[in-house]
DNA sequence: GGTCTGAGTCTGTCAAACAGACTTAGGATG
DNA sequence: CATCCTAAGTCTGTTTGACAGACTCAGACC
């Protein structure tokens, strides 16, 4: 077997590392589900997705810090000022990689009578999936015809 | 604010939940990066991808106990046996997950001059991105127009 | 026999997660 | 007025996990 082409490259600023730096904290995506989903208040978040109060009120600190959610005043009449957390259209830009995680989850990782949430197409009710597409519009059949390549920012591995 | 119809449900089940508990572990992904580069073997993914040792060898055997990753002997001639890693099907299948955060942190989370890595279409070169798609096959434009419902096993949550 | 290499394992320290109690501000209740 | 309630955190003490770096082991090679 020859040298894998990547190792000429360094993995500094690799787009899924700078990802991951943020994603990868355990329970950032589990916030991120809670909000796509609607669940937007502090206390619904912590006891829907049973995350401690500690993490949650972390994790949703490094996604405003990161621009991903934001924190909005709101107030319901006879109750004082509370926040809640809202996507950003950064975070918005992440409903691809949610999607992609719910349909592998359900493919591969569900118990026998199928997964307990479904991504579904907003007009039509057919779910929705990811596909890979070329910037050109074309639509690619099979994985294998996608590989990664250096951009313009790469660096070299010694 | 109505209470979100998310949650009536459970997050037992839940294929993000799911996919997050093998997913979300620190290091899976960066792993299950250099695979997808084709970067297989232990010294090498450890130097590349700047893992410690133990952490490597944690998140390989965590991929290969869900099936997501296969040891495979090798011999090079003129050496002994040694083993490498492989996607299985299933580990295949996450491409799209991948693509999707290669593609958002290439977006949002690159220095000025862009990202070190693009996917680009085998076949054409042009950029690969992910899209979302019907079931049928039509291209869902507006990320709103996608939303997530109770699947088959969705459980009530009190 | 000594050395090299790939692929781990072990150790001691330090950061982070957990459950659960505590805090705080303002409104509602008696 | 005193008390209670709720949302949204913060604090504490324990345990798990990450890290750097040293050590191990097996086979090939000198």
């Amino acid at each position: 077997m020859s040298t894998p082409p990547a190792l000429e490259w360094s993995v500094a600023n690799c787009p899924i590392g700078r990802a991951m730096d943020i994603l990868g904290e355990s329970g950032t995506v589990i916030v991120l589900r809670e909000i796509f989903n609607g669940v937007r208040r502090f206390d619904l978040m912590q006891r829907h997705s049973g995350l401690s109060r500690a993490v949650l009120s972390n994790r949703l600190a490094l996604l405003v810090e990161h621009g991903i959610v934001q924190r909005v005043a709101y107030r319901e009449p006879g109750d004082r000022e509370r926040h809640e957390y809202r996507l950003t259209p950064r975070g918005f830009d992440l409903q691809p990689v949610m999607v992609a995680l719910a349909d592998w989850g359900g493919t591969h990782l569900s118990d026998p009578d199928g997964p307990a949430v479904e991504v579904e197409h907003r007009d039509c009710g057919a779910r929705a999936h990811v596909a890979l597409v070329c910037e050109d519009g074309h639509q690619i059949e099979r994985l294998r015809d996608v590989r990664t390549r250096p951009g313009p920012a790469a660096v070299p591995f010694t």
